[in-house]
RNA sequence: GCCGGUGUGGCUCAGAGGUAGAGCAGCGCACUCGUAAUGCGCAGGUCAACAGUUCGAAUCUGUUCACCGGCUCCA
């Protein structure tokens, strides 16, 4: 006699062929929704054997876990539709991911986007067919019999440590997995095939490429139509899009991933910087610049040469070998070191706007995410290895202040450490790794880590920016390094007279400035907050006969440094409006004759519409309550 | 770099062996207008580049380049 209990509910059951969708009935939580359980927090197929009595749980397409239940199912469904429609595909793995599922599949022949909806066709029909999903365990031998033509699987066979494994079987179709799955396919109704593309077996650049075909699944088709309608408007945001349709940067096959910056795209550029430039003085950083091109010596020493030698553009002056810099860091040393320096002069934090270039592999580029020559908003800051953690808790505080009180983002930190390819020792690693968990820690920063993601020089933290996809980008960065101090044979004289070395952090809160561009034109959707507007205003005239009150106005607004534009043309002012509307400006000022009878402006606001008709004192009075973080 | 897709006027796209089309934008003219597209007219393209097949190629084939979706890599 087995006893479960669920809440206050309990049942006990003798029959020992029981199984655990019988408790789930017996315990009354059995339902439409319901398609796995968990018995004793361990999650199973309802179809399983009870063998043990205990705490049950139904689950259901409402939860996390159901819900990935129900996308690893699908993903089946459609390995089985791609077995009938292709016979004789391979399958690799197919899991529920973030938004979804895939299945990574070798197909004779190639598999196309207008090939889904056959696919997604035959998957309906399997499922209407409500075919019953089946488990069965069998020892490592047996399953590799059974898939003795199957080469992934018999890779992934090999590989798992366990006496047993467990196949899934629903009708003609069988699949190595450790489930657990729904019940039958029945319950797979709100479902989509998304996209299709390459992916390496196993990840690896060296393995056969295999077809991977994308695909969703939600427990309701309102579910499914929010999500593909997320999608729509990610699309309506890409960057790429809204850089030519606002006119902001332009890319051109003269220059792959060499983006080109429009008046309007200098006007965010610039107000950025010069947010970041007053907000970095304030804390004490001092700014440099440092040459395009460098002689190779300089990276031999610095171990670019090295560890980062495929990534660099080289160019020859005067028969010499030069680079051009991949990084601000051997610069930055050298100005460090024109002089000798006091511990009283640490920290010193040389700021540098730094243009890099670095050749990226032409499939990764990416609008301005991903180019080959951007501005980094960099820093080297030399320390005393005792203030490290007071420093690292700074940048944080500076970084946290940019992205949350700024611009608004959710983001996560993640603490990498060191990678295959590095320079040091195991102490100076632990050291450095550890300096950076303190300041995390101390500060109680959530973070994850991310093992052997470190820069070569040294662990790093890393901040990721949320974009409005979920898609995370990468921006700040804190790195620390006890190597090129001691390879550039960087010092400075201690309180007792001796030569020191400092460590170095490298850091930068936008990262790219271009990225963050990229990332803050998709997060506002170009809808720019009106500090960072390359059109704060634009002034409507009614009619031709009232451009010259325009032109003052203008004038008068020039003279406060807010950015106006005229719209002079012999249009309807509907369409004035819309055009302005289009283009996302913040504030429109309509003047006709009432207005400039009463020297008054007419306010339309982009999403408020109509304010009404205000004094100019009164409209200034509005623009002076906007956010500006530039202002104080 | 790899897999798949795409490339036609400034933009968005139609055309698919017989020599290029629309809408928007631009320019001109008329209209002088009150809160999301006024009307008429004009001009604009060696159909990504190069090679090939063909009597004839934007259309078929090959190569290259760029872009898009991913993989790998990354700020």
């Amino acid at each position: 006699m087995l006893h479960f209990k669920n809440g206050e509910k309990s049942c006990e059951i003798a029959n020992d062929s029981a199984t655990l969708h019988d408790v789930i009935k017996a315990l009354g939580l059995d339902g439409k929704k319901v398609i796995a359980a968990k018995l004793n927090d361990e999650l199973m197929d309802l179809s399983r054997n009870v063998n043990e009595g205990g705490e049950v749980e139904a689950v259901t397409t409402d939860s996390p876990e159901g819900l990935e239940i129900l996308r690893h199912s699908t993903a089946h469904l459609m390995a089985q539709a791609i077995e009938r429609l292709y016979p004789g595909t391979h399958f690799g793995i197919g899991p529920a991911i973030k938004d979804g599922f895939y299945y990574d599949i070798d197909v004779a022949g190639t598999i196309t986007e207008s090939d889904l909806p056959k696919i997604e066709a035959e998957m309906r029909k399997i499922s209407g067919a409500g075919e019953k999903v089946s488990r069965e365990d069998m020892s490592k031998e047996d399953a590799l019999k059974f898939f003795a033509n199957d080469p992934y699987k018999t890779e992934l066979i090999s590989e798992i440590d366990a006496p047993t494994v467990s196949i899934y079987k629903q009708g003609e179709y069988a699949d190595l997995c450790r489930g657990p799955h729904v019940p039958d396919a029945s319950k797979i109704h709100n479902f989509k095939l998304l996209s299709i593309a390459g992916a390496y077996w196993r990840g690896s650049e060296k393995n056969k490429m295999l077809t991977r075909i994308y695909g969703t699944a939600f427990a309701t088709p309102d579910e499914l139509k929010t999500y593909t309608k997320r999608l729509e408007e990610a699309k309506l945001r890409d960057h790429r899009k809204l850089g030519k349709e606002l006119d902001l940067f332009s890319l051109h096959e003269e220059g792959p991933g060499f983006p080109f910056f429009h008046p309007k795209g200098m006007v965010i550029m610039n107000t950025l910087i010069n947010f970041w430039r007053k907000e970095h003085l304030k804390r004490g950083y001092l700014e440099i610049k440092t040459p395009q091109i460098l002689d190779q010596q300089l990276w031999v020493r610095s171990g670019h040469w090295d560890h980062y030698r495929e990534n660099m553009y080289l160019t020859e002056i005067d028969e010499k070998t030069y680079a051009i810099k991949p990084m601000n860091c051997p610069g930055s040393i050298l100005v460090y070191k024109t002089q000798l320096r006091s511990y009283r002069e640490l920290p010193m934090r040389l700021a540098e706007l730094g243009i890099v270039h670095r050749h990226e592999r032409t499939g990764v580029l990416h609008g301005l995410m991903r180019v080959r020559c951007f501005t980094q908003d960099d820093s080297h800051t030399y320390i005393e290895p005792s203030k490290i953690k007071e420093e690292v808790t700074a940048i944080m505080e500076l970084d946290k202040y940019f992205y949350t009180k700024v611009f608004n983002f959710k983001y996560t930190v993640e603490l990498s450490t060191r990678p295959e390819d590095s320079m040091g020792t195991d102490e100076q690693w632990e050291a450095a790794e550890a300096a950076l968990k303190d300041a995390l820690e101390s500060t109680n920063t959530p973070y994850t880590i991310n093992p052997g993601d470190g820069a070569f020089y040294g662990p790093k933290i890393d901040f990721h920016l949320e974009d409005c996809i979920g898609r995370t980008w990468q921006c700040g960065t804190i790195q620390l390094d006890f190597q090129l101090p001691g390879r550039f044979d960087v010092t400075y004289i201690g309180e007792d007279g001796a030569e020191h070395t400092p460590v170095l952090i490298h850091r930068v809160v936008f990262g790219s400035v271009e990225r963050f561009m990229g990332i803050l034109i998709e997060h506002y959707a170009g809808a720019f907050p009106y500090w960072l507007a390359p059109v704060q205003v634009e002034i409507i005239p009614i009619a031709d006969t009232h451009i010259d009150y325009a032109k003052k106005l203008q004038d008068t607004f020039n003279k406060c440094g807010v950015r106006v534009e005229i719209d002079t043309r012999s249009e309807k002012l509907g369409r004035k409006i819309r055009d302005a509307q289009i283009q996302k400006i913040p504030y429109m000022l309509v003047v006709g004759d009432k207005e400039q009878a009463e020297n008054k402006v007419g306010v339309r606001e982009r999403s408020k519409g109509d304010l009404g008709s205000m004094t100019l004192d009164e409209f200034k009075n509005v623009l002076e309550n906007e956010f500006d973080p530039n202002k104080d």
